[in-house]
DNA sequence: CGGATCGTTGATCAACTTCAACGGTCGTGG
DNA sequence: CCACGACCGTTGAAGTTGATCAACGATCCG
């Protein structure tokens, strides 16, 4: 159950079994089905949540009510809604589950908990969202600088296992382009070869 | 000169004297003239820098030449390519100053130095890495959500500062705009009122 | 089997860009 | 200290990309 976890922290820190033992102790367990909820907008995101097994999505629906996702979480990924979950105000996303998923989760006050009476974890979410930092940097960049077509294909090199697992509809609305724009895209693209 | 860094830390995390004095030892200052650079694309970016006065950006040029920025650093901001800064990888950014500035660095050997000695500063890193995630992740649905119209009214919500301080035209480059858009956004709501 | 979901295609439309020109202001060098 | 060039913001006209609206076929799943 906890095999892609601590192999996903022992790539960015050191710990011993002790520290591990404790840090179990402060996670719970859950399954989700496809489609179930793990969060609602406008409800106070309670945990943060790494995936073990299966693939999620987090989004947003705009006014006009389109649905932008802001990211998918697969094996070995955190998600959450991290100002809602920081901060306790109301979430501004949704989660849900792309397929069936295994999924384990902390509650802010156990996050205080661990990250107290283990500091290396400080450290290991640093690290953590220093990468996500970097990687939201150059998906910002992207979104200006390159047209539909080279958005597609920069994500298509950069993570094909997600164009593989994901709904193309679902894929549209993560590189901020219609559903409709996608599918001449990649007729544009295969015409190309 | 470590008025503004040390009451940034210290809203996000607790320090003793001797801490302070200690991560004093670390950081080296330098003053920055109007468009001097602190970092080039290309370069491997050496520093993590906080800025005690005045006013960076960061920004990328793309393969048609044209700019855009990444992201202002104000007073009481830090200011790198951090995917350069940690990895040790070219840059593709360029950070120069758009006022008079007064930056404290530190390099990558020191800040691993400093956090293995001060486990606090990964938990302030920590903090700050996960609030410019969010604020990075409000941004990236802002772009995909928002008109020209709305994002400038955002910022100006949000912002107003930067507004004052900013040319109009990398505020422009700043919401992925063109100029001429936002002379003529800007026309348009104050038309409204 | 039948409805829902998904991807595709076509036609029209709107937002924003691009290109071009102009006036104002800033700052620098003679 | 003034003049001139560089830079900046504005405006207009035309062009382009991608969105929108609509219809249709395919597939999945209960």
């Amino acid at each position: 159950m906890y095999n892609v976890f601590f192999s996903h922290i022992l790539e960015k820190v050191t710990l011993n079994e002790q520290e591990k033992q404790k840090i179990i102790t402060y996670f719970i367990a859950k399954k989700l089905r496809k489609k179930e909820f793990l969060l609602k907008e406008g409800e106070i995101c309670r945990y943060l949540s790494f995936v073990e097994k299966g693939l999620l999505k987090s989004y947003n629906v705009d006014p006009k009510g389109i649905e932008h996702v802001n990211m998918f979480a697969l094996e070995g990924w955190w998600s959450s809604d991290i100002y809602s979950f920081f901060t306790g105000e109301k979430a501004i996303f949704y989660i849900d589950a792309i397929q069936d998923s295994e999924i384990l989760m902390i509650t802010l006050s156990d996050f205080e908990k661990m990250t107290l009476e283990i500091p290396i974890m400080d450290r290991y979410f640093r690290i953590l969202f220093q990468n996500s930092l970097v990687t939201k940097e150059h998906r910002l960049l992207s979104s200006v600088t390159y047209s539909a077509k080279e958005k597609y294909s920069n994500l298509f090199q950069s993570n094909p296992e997600l164009i593989q697992r994901v709904p193309q509809n679902l894929i549209a609305s993560y590189l901020g382009i219609t559903p409709e724009t996608l599918s001449r895209v990649k007729k544009e693209i295969t015409k190309q070869r």
